[in-house]
DNA sequence: CCAAAAGTGTTTTGGATACACCCATGA
DNA sequence: TCATGGGTGTATCCAAAACACTTTTGG
């Protein structure tokens, strides 16, 4: 039977807020876009995998619930970069009661391991059936971080503080789904000023081949680098 | 005094939850943006100009319910596209009691008036002070429109059914705030598949000058025509 | 010397911009 | 035929892409 909403004295409904959490990293090796997600131990959908999720209270903002709830669920303190999504209001995505809740965008660099709470990551290309709505908010994050990848630095977020372009190669790559080009990656992206040189290399590997350059991000929060597709005009009047 | 929050019998807090709406239109005459607003008549704020809100129903979603307060108290039924924007939960942003709201991007045609509820169209760059933090949703809102009208067919829902294309560059200029090049604006929405022309032509002005032909959108919802802005690659793998 | 990996140089492409010029209408 | 506004043609620009070639390392 589902609960009845609580409502004021003026006959206005309150409901029950959550926030979820889409956290992504991802491996060069394969490369691969990973998300976050654990198993439920309770109903509903006992049993099935979920995004990290958790009420707000009553003093704080959104973005603060998420990250609590990150950090004492699974001792996550290294998101990156964070943003808002979308809001959720299907009147029924909780069959238990109406629950409203705001997905955020979260962005960890590749090695980030969690290893409290009994959390996985999950490729996102071979999901699993998911509690909720929380497969199409994954799929909405994807969507967005893809998006985001090609007019702004948002890929500080997901590479270490050094690294070479091949590696960064690798991380574009498992955003984008199709190839990269490393020639034209450093290029554009030094054209931009997102990336710098560091004045070090990397050792070579064991099969030989010529040392690479490091590079790191110039900013490490969030720039539109790419404003306008088209229709610039001469931005006069 | 500050009204405690409701919680449930396991403590779960519950809120309050409205959608606020900002309604664009753009004027081309000027050109101007131009946003949707009312005077509230109540306590917080009274006095003050509003986006038009409301609060959530039970069975409904956001959307239905951004539309429902859209009709009921403004008679606006011509919204023709809507985009969720952001969703608001600064724990003090309603002096009264805890409000979480979601903020919905509305857009109409240029001639759309509203009569009913005192309501007022602003132009964007000359906005009064507003309620609680709504003039900062109503720039969001702004730069979101600035932004996705570069990259997508979004202006569909600004123009009129049959527009020429002076009168198209005028909505454009109304929303970038610069100048637009008729000649190449035309273009570039041709190549993208965006407009197409109708066959007809307007009566040419009293002083006289060619007669301009006009054109349609070919689709009447929302494409991203510009995808991704580099590193296309060959979109193989 | 060879293989492997990084990095450079150079050409090509194509959308977007700029702008000169031509066309159709009213007075 | 002139003023006014619409439309066409074309040269230019420039970021991005493509790809051949060179450099630096280990074996």
């Amino acid at each position: 039977m589902r609960a009845e909403p609580f409502r004021d004295p003026k006959g206005v409904a309150k409901y029950r807020h959550e926030v979820l959490a889409v956290v992504f990293r991802v491996l060069a090796d394969t490369p691969s876009l990973q998300v976050l997600a654990w198993q439920r131990h309770h109903e509903p959908f006992a049993g099935q995998w979920a995004l990290p999720s958790g009420p707000v209270e009553v003093s704080e903002t959104m973005r603060d619930a998420m990250e609590r709830h990150l950090a004492d669920k699974l001792d996550l303190v290294a998101v990156r970069h964070s943003e808002q999504l979308a809001t959720l209001s299907a009147p029924l995505r909780d069959p238990a009661e109406r629950t409203i809740a705001t997905a955020y965008l979260g962005l960890v660099a590749e090695a980030t391991e969690v290893v409290k709470g009994g959390a996985h990551w999950f490729d996102v290309s071979t999901l699993p059936q998911m509690a909720f709505d929380h497969d199409e908010v994954v799929r909405l994050g994807a969507h967005r971080l893809r998006g985001k990848i090609s007019y702004s630095n948002i890929a500080f977020a997901l590479a270490p503080d050094e690294f070479t372009l091949a590696h960064l190669r690798e991380i574009y790559m498992g955003v984008l789904y199709h190839d990269v080009d490393v020639t034209n990656l450093g290029r554009v992206l030094t054209r931009r000023h997102q990336i710098e040189p560091t004045g070090h290399r990397t050792a070579p590997g064991q099969k030989g081949g010529r040392p690479a350059r490091t590079y790191r991000f110039v900013e490490h929060s969030l720039h539109i680098t790419d404003p306008f597709a088209v229709l610039r005009g001469d931005q006069k009047r």
